[in-house]
DNA sequence: TAGATCCATCGTAATATTGCAATATTAAAT
DNA sequence: ATTTAATATTGCAATATTACGATGGATCTA
């Protein structure tokens, strides 16, 4: 095997560990970050902020945007990617929304 | 290849990404939040809940303990698990850090 | 003590991911 | 039109993940 059920869960159940996959891999969470640290988006030089060769950053620049978690535009020579504030919002309200239940949480056997 | 060079990331990127990567999978996303709904935390019929067999479903829950989203105790015949709550604390703090700093940001050029 | 129940582990097969070299593509610059 | 620069795609090897049947150990119940 290995390919995931994912038809067996609920849409927003996927949705989550799409986004939640696409940030399990360092190199994605450090992508994001450099994303969030220049703020203007002109950005191709991602690659020399990676440890990874080209093909590997564009491949997880691919994932990342597949799942929505960044934007990309072509903009002449390079590439214009920047954060999907939707995507981080969703993430934030889930936990969020997580954390509050659990601080409400009568019993904490644990 | 296929192993992932977290040497060449930070400390915080790597615990992002491993809390992330085990939310990755819509069945652990699942387990999360049957536990949450459960509220105390007897739950030994997760496996009930699920459309996974027995051992997939434990192999899940020994990855979301490794990662430090759950803790375990064995208490008699059934085991007792619960998420723990620094786990999910760590995430809720940083989706929400990044979107403050979106929502900061002076350029929003795609 | 003898089942019954619950959960973990082992072994294994199918598939996915990670990473890079080589190559292709695209558009600006000369 | 050619070169140059930046990013994407392809192909491949190494490794990881996902899923389950079979098995085993622990504990509860009769």
């Amino acid at each position: 095997m290995g390919a995931t059920k994912t038809d067996h869960f609920t849409g927003k159940q996927n949705a989550i560990a799409t986004l939640a996959k696409a940030l399990g891999h360092p190199a994605r969470v450090a992508i994001l970050e450099y994303l969030l640290k220049v703020d203007t988006c002109i950005c191709g030089d991602i690659v020399n902020e990676l440890p990874l060769a080209q093909p590997t950053v564009s491949q997880h620049l691919k994932e990342l945007k597949n799942a929505g978690l960044i934007k990309g535009e072509i903009e002449g020579n390079s590439v214009c990617y920047c954060i999907d504030e939707k995507a981080i919002q969703k993430l934030k309200a889930y936990f969020g929304a997580i954390s509050t239940k659990l601080e409400n949480r009568k019993t904490d056997c644990c």
